[in-house]
DNA sequence: GAGGCGTGGATTTTT
DNA sequence: TCCACGCCTC
């Protein structure tokens, strides 16, 4: 706080009332944040866990407890409620959610487990399904228009409920009517967090403003610091009204810019300027740095990643840069693995050794936990510790193979549907049309599921998993399906990863273990191993992120602006994401597109992308595209 | 009931 | 290019 200007300090020292702190990128606000959270405890003597701080992402809350930790110790940060929405209402609903009907095992479903649930449901809760794509499902039961849509909306949450499920807009919609239904309920929350703060304010949504709301109202001590032209997550509801009509007591605006240089600042500037409906904010810099942005230009894909690479080595080299300084940025995650294969690739000099490969981390990288090995193992442990997790279940009823086809699997889900039972229910009752194979396949399922919940319960996790994949055969059954040696070892490295990342995870309790894989995409790098990585990352995942050098790449129309983007007219909001991404550089900024770039597999010629032009020609050093002479 | 093969559609962004 | 799904045969 020492070097705080007196904005910041009057906004980190400003404790009591509705504050809101609107200002540019790279201002300090995220840093009035965690000064404010010091303040509170250090100075005022706040009981850490009075304060509830609210972030945007799992990172951004890291980051800010450590931030917290450094200076009041690990102790007492830890007693700080710091996180984002989804996973303060995980853990309220936990403790709270049998008052709704729900038990505390509840499960999580994915946007596509629940666009699968609804195909299945659609016939019984529709007059007529035919043409209904489970997009169009989905957008009828999220955003109901009509009668017929309401009825979609209302057999889903019933169904939700039978599977004692939720999905993530769930997750705040509940706690909401939980609050709402359960005064006293909210009364405990309301009573305990005296000082609430929201980070990343501009892009909340209507539901955590009321959720903010109800939480802040007994003691009136609401903070919410965000910049209007970093809203970039209008898809997912937010709403940048209820920033720029934030009721408040004071408000506090920052001006001065501590990240960037003058270079890249300009540009940023010079980007967002062509928005119009803008609430003018100015941005200044006290650095002095002659360096200019750079732009180039690579003739293919594959070319523009190898000479990012390049760069990263050089400048490394040059300015005694960690690998973890560097971050390369993108619009889409498929975009990563242009870059990913150079990183792997590179040969680079360590002492006086060549050696292979660059340390790097895709960042919120959910590759992991799309694997078709990865969800299977999930959905075991999901119906182990939730049995009405029908999702889970049909995954892998018949998986590994245990004679239930998909022609029994329909006797079982027709006879469960016209008696109304759970499916478990149905499987220890079987209809007598079955043949003996399937039989004997849901008896030993039945088997598995009671040994399973019974293993769970008194052995080590990682023990317990590792039971699971003995006693379903998983090894002999990859060995089998996949005649590819490679692909094999490939997939029962992911399973042994897996087992891995539950003994790292720091628990033995089963839903906490899964409630870390839903939500915050637990990795195995999280819980430990090698730092020092050069970071991937959307720019959307960037956001409150800062890097020394950043390489903004795949700039073009098409990708940025994204293609899709202009049939839902949000222009300005592609605009503003350039304009984050921009932001998140410190010193040095290259920004490169590549002319040809593979689309489904065919090399096709691209366009610059339009907000390139918004640059001044002067504010950027254009450097002519040397094909990389490669040591390789 | 299992497994192989061929075709057509897919990719925005995230908790 | 890749993968999911449907159709076909064993
Ligand atoms: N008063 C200050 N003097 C010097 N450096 C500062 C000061 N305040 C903040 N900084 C530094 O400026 C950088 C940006 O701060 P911070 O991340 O808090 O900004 P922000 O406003 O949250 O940015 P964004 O909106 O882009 O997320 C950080 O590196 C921080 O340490």
């Amino acid at each position: 706080m020492r070097r705080f200007n007196p904005q910041q300090l009057e906004a980190a020292t400003a404790t009591e009332g509705r504050i809101l702190v609107l200002a540019g990128a790279g201002s300090g606000k995220t840093s009035v944040l965690v000064e404010r959270c010091i303040h509170l405890v250090e100075t005022c003597n706040i009981s850490p866990d009075a304060i509830l701080a609210l972030t945007f992402t799992n990172k951004a809350a890291g980051e800010m407890r450590s931030r917290v930790a450094r200076k009041l110790g690990k102790e007492k940060a830890e007693k700080i409620t710091l996180s984002t929405f989804h996973s303060f209402c995980y853990s309220l609903l936990k403790n709270e959610i049998h008052h709704l009907g729900y038990a505390a095992s509840f499960s999580i479903y994915q946007e596509r487990e629940l666009k699968r649930l609804l195909e299945q449901i659609a016939p019984y809760a529709l007059e007529k399904t035919e043409g209904l794509s489970k997009d169009a499902l989905y957008e009828m039961a999220k955003r109901p228009k009509s009668r017929e849509d309401e009825k979609l909306k209302r057999f889903l949450s019933e169904t939700m409920k039978a599977h004692n499920a939720l999905d993530f807009d769930d997750l705040l919609e509940v706690t909401l009517q939980l609050f709402e239904n359960f005064p006293h309920v909210l009364s405990v929350y309301q009573q305990r967090y005296r000082y609430i703060m929201i980070d990343e304010y501009q892009d909340t949504n209507r539901i955590q403003y009321e959720l903010a709301e109800k939480l802040a109202h007994r003691h009136g001590n609401l903070f919410v610091v965000g910049d209007d032209d970093q809203s970039i997550y209008a898809f997912r509801g937010s709403d940048i009204r209820l920033i720029l009509e934030f009721p408040h007591t004071s408000l506090i605006k920052l001006e001065q810019n501590y990240r960037s240089t003058p270079g890249i600042l300009a540009i940023a500037n010079h980007v967002i300027e062509k928005n119009p409906n803008r609430h003018g904010k100015t941005l200044r810099t006290a650095q002095i740095d002659p360096n200019l942005p750079h732009l180039f230009v690579a003739p293919t894909e594959e070319d523009e990643a190898k000479a990012v690479v390049l760069r990263i080595l050089k400048l490394k080299e040059e300015k005694c840069l960690d690998w973890s300084d560097f971050a390369i940025l993108y619009r889409s995650n498929t975009l990563a693995r242009i870059f990913e294969v150079e990183l792997l690739n590179a040969h680079r000099k360590e002492g006086d050794r060549f050696v292979r490969g660059i340390p790097y981390e895709v960042v919120q990288g959910t590759e992991f936990y799309e694997r078709a090995e990865v969800k299977d193992l999930l959905a075991y442990l999901r119906m182990f510790h939730n049995p009405c997790d029908e999702t889970a279940i049909l995954r892998i009823i018949n998986y590994p193979r245990r004679g239930i086809s998909p022609d029994a699997l329909k006797k079982i889900t027709e006879r469960q549907r016209s008696h109304h039972e759970r499916l478990l229910h149905t499987l220890r009752h079987l209809p007598d049309s079955l043949s003996s194979a399937a039989k004997a396949g849901a008896a030993g399922f039945i088997r598995l599921i009671e040994e399973g919940q019974n293993t769970f319960k008194t052995r080590p996790l990682a023990d317990a998993i590792r039971w699971l994949i003995h006693t379903i055969e998983l090894q002999e059954c990859l060995r089998q399906e996949n005649k590819d040696d490679k692909m094999f070892q490939f997939k029962w490295q992911n399973v042994q990863a897996f087992v891995e990342l539950a003994k790292t995870s720091g628990t033995n309790d089963l839903g906490e273990f899964l409630g870390g894989c839903m939500l915050d995409r637990l990795h195995k790098q999280n819980a430990g191993g090698e730092r020092d990585r050069v970071q991937l990352l959307t720019f959307h995942s960037a956001k409150g992120l800062e890097f020394s050098a950043c390489f903004l790449t795949c700039l073009e129309d098409e990708l940025l602006p994204h293609e899709k983007s202009r049939e839902e007219g949000t222009l300005e909001e592609e605009r503003r994401l350039f304009y984050v991404a921009i932001t998140r550089a410190k010193r040095y900024l290259t920004l490169s597109m590549a002319q040809k770039r593979k689309k489904y597999g065919a090399m096709k010629a691209t366009n610059p992308s339009r907000f390139l032009f918004d640059i001044p020609k002067h504010c950027l050093e254009i450097e002519p595209f040397d094909r990389p002479h490669t040591f390789l």
